[in-house]
DNA sequence: ACCTGAACACCGTTCAAGT
DNA sequence: ACCTGAACACCGTTCAAGT
């Protein structure tokens, strides 16, 4: 045999991470396999199973059985991370959340911790910011790349934003656990009046 | 003068709504116009430009300064609906308000009433529920038009699904607004013990 | 089982040129 | 100011045919 299923969506994925969700063709995987665009129809019955199917090896490490972590507010991070980890994660999970499939390990274990109206909750604004956060970075990777005088001294990119938008995600993390009645997150550092400013 | 920018965008929502973000292509937008498709680049400088000021026409319903609602409840409620009016509604302002565009004036709104991180928490939710929301929608339109049988007897689509996930949405709202200690939302009907199934 | 080669019906964007 | 015509470099998917 030449091509597994596992080898296609290997090239999918290293095709995401280095090129991005837009350039992530059935055409250029091919290519990465070094075989004709139509030999992707053997292993895959459309470019959205294709992408199911990354979507649920980039989720994988925060839904490992090994890391049966109790409380949702880890599970979220963890989750987070894990899209955070390739290029373009976030939206390939989220479209593929969307679609039921990819995910739905993780809101079974979120729902059996805070009831399925907070899994879903917790879910949509873990999606939505992860997206958010890619987005942002994006643009800033790109201006960066236009305008390098904007960095002061030395680092290849701002590290402030990126502690904002993880300390920010936090946030609003604990306020849907507050209103799931989770007991109240420790957060020593700063006071509660009004911080931060807006991400969008 | 011909055609003016308002008119590009005018057609691009009916393009939208008719065919769906899938097939909403320049080309597409181009020839609802009568033009060739180079032309629209006078007006727009991109597909993503276009798109965003579609965004903020469909959200625009929402945000009008006459509906000029007070409680951040409604204000959610009344931008869900304007996405779930148009077809790919939700795809496309959530696509446009990450790269900060579009739904920035419901967030300066929100962030009056919940301050910025209770704004951020609850556009992240809306968006994406919406979406979800939309999903499984044309899921089942497809569905139905697949397998027509599935309907018991009369009505276009299964009315008992929306209903479900309105309600669900209300519900992942209310646990929100909880957290940010806003006052308890009376819901008379049904106790509160694990209701209803997974939206994934 | 896995792949090639060729085709079909499309894309977004640019650019010189017209009126 | 607004548009045409032609081109460039791409898409996803299908299908007969090869090995």
């Amino acid at each position: 045999m030449r091509n597994s299923l596992a080898d296609v969506v290997a090239a999918g994925l290293r095709v995401l991470d280095a090129h991005g969700l837009e350039h992530c063709s059935m055409r250029r995987v091919a290519a990465e396999l070094g075989v004709q665009p139509s030999a992707l129809y053997h292993h895959v019955s459309d470019k959205q199973t294709l992408l199911a199917l990354m979507a649920d090896e980039i989720v994988g490490p925060a839904t490992a059985l090994g890391a049966a972590v109790a409380d949702p507010r880890s599970c979220c991070i963890a989750l987070r991370e894990a899209m955070l980890a390739v290029r373009d994660g976030a939206d390939v999970v989220a479209t593929a959340a969307a679609f039921r499939l990819g995910a739905s390990e993780a809101e079974r274990r979120l729902a059996g911790l805070v009831g399925p109206d907070g899994a879903r909750t917790l879910l949509l604004y873990t999606f939505g910011h992860a997206q958010s956060t890619q987005t942002h970075r994006q643009a800033a990777a790109l201006g960066a790349l236009i305008d390098p005088a904007a960095l002061p001294r030395g680092g290849t990119t701002d590290p402030a934003a990126a502690t904002d938008l993880d300390a920010s995600f936090e946030r609003g993390l604990d306020i849907i656990l507050r209103g799931l009645g989770a007991p109240a997150q420790l957060n020593p550092v700063l006071g509660a009046a009004e911080p931060q400013n807006s991400v969008f």
